[in-house]
DNA sequence: CTCCATGCAAATCTTTTGCAATCCT
DNA sequence: AGGATTGCAAAAGATTTGCATGGAG
């Protein structure tokens, strides 16, 4: 709860200082992550928001809270975009299983430090880092479930 | 050079085990990919061919080339999808350039590591891994050039 | 000869954009 | 007031698909 209060003043001041207006809509988009899981597409914000805020505007704040540094833009190997909050989430990385499209979490500090440390060594300045394997899920295997 | 012969072998029984014809085009799409950079978009491959092969055949031949495990879709946070052939290659990971989008890369294996480790935890059948950075290269911070 | 593969053009689907009306500050 | 934001509908792109024709085994 504390962090949905802070999520929305981090992203009211990301608004102010880029010299930005906070509107209705931007709020409720960032409000409504929260009844979402933790893994969403556009879609499904604004059919939370139906009839509240257009797709159009879905996208353009999605984009603006990407570059708040509030959520973050995933793939999971789907034809559509995926999003997650990234605020009160620990660093990790995606197990997306193949065959039903759930995604399992994993701790990923330690293979995060591998990227930082290639990132290093190029001079590469690092703002985001992305750890994902792909195959099929435990669930899947047991029910002999095959392909996609 | 016998990597690629190799490639195309591996292309053929896989077709033929999969019951499908080995044709001209097929084959022209997996030669076609040694001119090509490391990572290249689809549209690349169809301008290399231009004339003899049509996109929509393009874009049927990568997928059986993916799932005969020699090219790999790799997303760089653009529209379009980009592929890598996997074959004659380390385990890497990928820094992208959010300026210039150019891509470096670094060896993979202690990160994969850690990916394989999260899989076996989970029971997860494990059969790709992505390891990516974002972030801003050596030369556009030289440069001062900003966003994208 | 029987399927499989291909090209072409149309269809899909997600995301972006132009523009006029409306909302912040 | 004056620039920023929004919705709508149209545009833009990348990728996929239906279908009739030509090719592989």
């Amino acid at each position: 709860m504390s962090r949905n209060v802070d999520a929305q003043q981090a992203f009211v001041s990301f608004l102010r200082e880029a010299g930005l207006n906070v509107t209705r809509n931007r709020l409720a988009v960032l409000r409504a992550l929260r009844e979402l899981p933790r893994h969403f597409e556009a879609a499904q914000v604004w059919m939370a928001l139906r009839s509240q805020v257009s797709p159009a505007t879905v996208y353009r704040t999605l984009e603006l809270l990407e570059r708040a540094g509030l959520v973050r833009k995933v793939e999971f190997g789907e034809a559509h975009a995926h999003y997650e909050r990234t605020f009160g989430r620990e660093d990790h990385g995606h197990l997306v299983c193949r065959v039903c499209g759930r995604v399992l979490e994993f701790p990923g500090a330690s293979a995060r430090r591998t990227v930082e440390e290639a990132a290093a060594k190029n001079g590469f300045a690092l703002s985001e880092v992305v750890i994902q394997g792909y195959g099929v899920c435990a669930d899947c295997r047991a029910t002999g479930a095959e392909r996609v």
